[in-house]
RNA sequence: GCGCCCGUAGCUCAGCAGGAUAGAGCACCAGAUUCCUAAUCUGGGGGUCGCAGGUUCGAGUCCUGCCGGGCGCGCCA
């Protein structure tokens, strides 16, 4: 139950009571009222800006409706008081019950806790990751596959019925070049020298783009398969074949990458499939009934006119009438299909497939295509279909401050694997959710594994672990006190009564506003940041218990309030778990 | 030249769909360990929220124009 939800309604309920009753105008606006906590927590629990939005609208002063409503507010049992501040904000402050309830929730609900029901019927597609099959994902990667598949998490958190999809892009001229890179190495697999010359020969007019090893074994995949049968064929002939096996090894490869993050898709979407089975003619056959496909000419791009510029007719989308700055091209100048073309028919497909609301993980480098695609969308769905992009920021991967170097194995890049393996998959995936997904994201190989404040994946962890700490050794003190959620849920939560206490719990209630809000954003990282919020509060709150004897959490003297302290022990711990899990982190239950 | 993203403390960044006196970590200074994990905690200094207008009860947040940085800009994906 999100508290500040359910405090809207009740104040909904005060305002419509005030208008049966001749207080305040019909017909007002209520959607801007807002129930939120203050920003300065001696200001109360609750605050709502109810006052200063009606009061136009309604012609009175902010401070009268606000007195009114603060008056009929303070009569309700959960309402310790009521009051009037600043320019006209109701400030609630409400009985330790409230809260107490509400970690007897938590604890009850245990894991599912902070679920929500926000997206209950709603369905929706993320995809993400979408790497070319032309070799191993690299540490860019990994951030768009840690944010596209946390974004998935929360939303299924949050009611959301999710499909994670993987767009293959296996139609294009890269994957041509795919092939002919591991024809090379099928021939050096066969007793070829791997060099330029033998590359030009056997594959004239291509380019030897992916040089890296990765396709050594594919090339000797190739030949074990195939022995010499393909070497003497020509190009037309063995590339078709070459190219489906080395994309299916760049896929195994891929999502072997994938499975070192924990990292499973619903769903590999084939471009090649999409075009063989006609989806883009179809598609654009559609966009074209609906009136957004015309041939025409566009301008060259002022300042940047590229030399071979010359103006000639093309099959151009209409993407302007959705906001977009010029038409986008379709068709290539031999006819086949654009990328764009192809990518229209894809998200036609995902439509049809039920999925109105689509978001797409892209990187920084494709923002200038988020336009067209979000025009594209919204043409061929009749406005139906929503997507929204998150492009994801540059990773700068630093060893101690200075760039890392490159990857010997992968030729030009560091490899996700590499990182994966060195610092560990946890470490990866919350450090990749620590900033907003569009603001560039440093990432020190060294500090990361360092145990220490700048390090908040340890930070959160220790937490964690200290909390199950503390459960451990009240076990000792306590052998015969139930410690399980189930059983501390039924404590007498009375005893929790210093405002840190409070604090804590008031935040652990805070847990499903935040899943809430962070699902409606698309922003994952603001989980990340509350999670820090809480363990710092209750790493607060046991080092009180350094001093101040009668705060700690184990009492061999009072079994009772042990049980409440424990309650909220574990309750924090729960909350952690909950947050970690929507990052697939695991928490650890000791570190020493 | 155009479009998108970014600009908040010395550094790295939050800022909760416009709310009250703008926050955290690092760094710096000063403290806490016969203690349930000091991998932690407490306190202190430090700001023209890039600049200038505008919208309104109220702007770091929205609009316009500049300045600075990143990305992109017909038949690459």
């Amino acid at each position: 139950m999100n508290v500040f939800n359910e405090f809207k309604k009740i104040v909904n309920v005060e305002i419509e009571d005030m208008v049966a009753s001749g207080d305040l105008p019909s017909g007002l606006d209520l959607s801007r009222i807002a129930v939120e906590p203050p920003r300065d927590p001696s200001h109360g629990d609750l605050s709502t800006n109810a006052a200063m939005v009606l009061a136009k609208p309604a012609g009175r002063k902010p401070r009268d409706i606000a007195d009114l409503l603060a008056a009929r507010l303070a009569t309700r049992d959960e309402v310790m008081g009521a009051e009037v501040a600043g320019p006209g904000f109701v400030n609630l402050r409400l009985a330790s019950s409230v809260w107490y309830a509400r970690l007897a929730e938590a604890l009850r609900a245990g894991p599912a806790y902070g679920d929500s029901a926000l997206g209950v019927g709603k369905r929706v597609n993320v995809e993400y990751v979408s790497a070319n099959p032309t070799g191993p994902l690299h540490v860019g990667h990994a951030r768009g596959a840690v944010v596209g598949d946390a974004l998935a998490a929360l939303l299924e958190k949050a009611g959301y019925a999710v499909d994670r999809e993987y767009y293959i892009n296996d139609a294009g001229a890269q994957v041509d070049q795919l092939a002919a890179s591991a024809f090379l190495r099928y021939l050096e697999a066969l007793g070829e020298p791997a060099t330029d010359e033998t590359f030009a020969r056997f594959c004239p007019g291509q380019e030897w783009a992916y040089r890296g090893d990765y396709l050594v074994p594919v090339g000797q995949a190739l030949a074990a398969a195939e022995g010499e049968r393909l070497r003497d064929l020509a190009p037309e002939d063995w590339l078709p074949p070459v190219r489906a096996f080395a994309i299916a090894a760049m896929m195994d490869l891929i999502r072997e990458d994938l499975d070192s993050l924990g990292i499973r898709h619903a769903l590999f979407s084939s471009e090649r499939a999409l075009v063989e089975a006609g989806r883009v003619d179809e598609a654009l056959a559609d966009l074209e009934v609906r009136g957004f496909v015309y041939t025409g000419v566009l301008e060259p791009p002022k300042g940047k006119a590229p030399e071979d510029w010359e103006p000639r007719p093309q099959t151009l989308f209409r993407s302007t009438e959705f906001g977009d700055d010029v038409d986008r091209p379709l068709k290539k100048s031999d006819g086949s299909w654009t990328y764009f073309a192809s990518d229209i028919a894809y998200h036609f497909d995902k439509y049809k497939r039920g999925f109105a609301d689509m978001i797409d993980v892209w990187g920084a480098d494709h923002g200038g295509y988020v336009k067209r695609m979000k025009a594209a969308v919204q043409a061929i769905t009749g406005g139906e279909g929503a997507l929204d992009v998150k492009l994801c920021q540059m990773v700068n991967l630093l060893e101690d401050g200075q760039p890392a170097k490159m990857s010997k194995r992968a030729g030009t890049f560091v490899t996700l694997r590499e990182v994966v393996d060195r610092v560990g998959k946890d470490v990866v995936r919350f450090m990749m959710v620590t900033r907003k997904n569009d603001a560039q994201l440093d990432f020190d190989l060294i500090k990361v594994t360092e145990q220490s404040l700048e390090n908040p994946v340890f930070y959160v962890q220790y937490g964690h672990a200290r909390a199950h700490s503390a459960l451990r050794n009240a076990a000792e003190t306590f052998p015969d006190l139930d410690s399980g959620r189930e059983a501390l849920a039924e404590a007498d939560l009375g005893g929790l009564t210093d405002p840190d206490e409070l604090g804590l719990i008031k935040l652990i209630a805070g847990w499903p506003r935040q899943v809430e809000l962070a699902a409606e954003a698309h922003e994952p990282h603001r989980l990340a940041f509350y999670l820090g919020d809480l363990v710092s509060a209750f790493h607060s709150l046991w080092s009180r218990g350094n001093k101040e004897t009668d705060l700690r959490f184990i009492l061999p003297e009072d079994p009772s309030l042990t049980a409440a302290r424990l309650a909220l022990v574990r309750g924090v711990a729960l909350v952690i778990a909950s947050g970690l899990a929507v990052f697939g982190v695991e928490p650890v239950e000791e570190m020493r």
